[in-house]
DNA sequence: ACGAATATCGTACCATGAGTACGATTTACT
DNA sequence: AGTAAATCGTACTCATGGTACGATATTCGT
């Protein structure tokens, strides 16, 4: 019965959530099993009733994230639907997912392929709301060349997908090389990925003045 | 005497081989240090004395294949000195390199900082390469900004910097999602980047002829 | 409230793989 | 030949993911 379904779903998040701060502690790797079942408060037998396996409870989370991910970007396009605006609102908001939860982040660019396998059904589930993340940036596009007149050179799918590894690159790189950007451009983080991101929208609208 | 340094380098790269192929066979989760023995035929406490850890090998591999880096495009750039010939030469060299070997191409974003602890040697040489790469495509951006009066909006070094990340997003992605692109786009993974590399050219030279 | 099903626990395991110890053996230098 | 260094092989330790299984607690139907 229902009832039972919510707990079950209450003893999850617990793991996971334990999971996810120790991941952060500490790291994946150095994080071991008995770890997560301590923090959560649960033996060790009961962590494997609700999840298969250390990579499962890793998958889960990588879903989780996803789905953070794609949560943010709706909220910032409703909040910012126009153009430019919508745009660097979705830089500022994958940019906050990776204050959030860096380890994931790295999972966006989804070495993830469709799995054969559905028994995998998480792997499925990552995949498909990464597919939505995309879907939703190409819509943006395809509002915004029609609202203004941009000329692509290609499909606003892909021109959102190649937006969206280009946006992550910024970030990743700035995250990872942080001390040498400071170091040898003087600027923080957040500004080396302001600038990446105006030079970023030259991909799309060239050099033209809205 | 010289010739133990030899025979010395020659253990090492023997080892260094066999990792790298068992590496690319099966992952390196998935290789164990006595694969590595077994198919370098040296035993396994030999290869402890050349190196210190399974870490340790794969921390030279990627130095190894961080100076592949360097030299491909130092390659690139002599043979196509011109603008946009280079970009495209760099563009080219970078994918061809991930083709090479896609286990350390992630690490050129370079998830190493610079090492307090100077006793790391190979971690201070990878990190030096990297900013020896940034630095000869930082040239390469002064040159054509002054041969073509080139407007940037930043620095040639943060310029340089951005567009590296660009490149590598782009590639990483076009490798990891090659089946969605062929699936959704209908087109091949090449295609793609050569697509996104044309794009990203914008973000140098905005919408101007040459 | 009682008995059955289910969830949780704890402890003791197994298997694997990284890394070490150490004595035996081979190779190289003089 | 004799010594020093390199290499080997075997047998270990240790950490960790994952399992087995019986004991105990909790919940639910009746």
């Amino acid at each position: 019965m229902a009832k039972k379904e919510r707990l079950s779903e209450f003893n999850r998040g617990n793991i996971l959530s334990a999971a996810k701060a120790l991941f952060h502690e500490k790291g994946i790797a150095q994080t071991t099993v008995d770890d997560i079942a301590k923090k959560a408060d649960y033996s060790k037998s009961t962590i494997y009733v609700y999840f298969a396996s250390k990579d499962d409870i890793c998958n889960h989370l990588h879903l989780e994230h996803m789905q953070l991910h794609k949560e943010m970007i709706v909220k910032a396009l409703r909040e910012s639907p126009d153009f430019p605006g919508g745009y660097f609102a979705i830089c500022d908001a994958m940019a906050r997912l990776y204050e959030t939860n860096p380890l994931f982040f790295d999972g966006i660019l989804g070495e993830i392929e469709l799995p054969q396998n559905e028994s995998e059904s998480v792997l499925v589930q990552i995949y498909n709301v990464g597919e939505e993340i995309n879907e939703i940036i190409e819509e943006y596009i395809k509002k915004c060349v029609a609202a203004y007149n941009i000329p692509l050179e290609t499909t606003p799918l892909q021109v959102s997908f190649t937006l969206w590894a280009n946006i992550s690159g910024i970030i990743t790189l700035a995250n990872r090389k942080e001390a040498y950007i400071r170091k040898a451009m003087g600027i923080s983080k957040e500004q080396f990925m302001q600038d990446g991101f105006v030079m970023l929208l030259k991909t799309i609208k060239g050099d033209a003045e809205l």
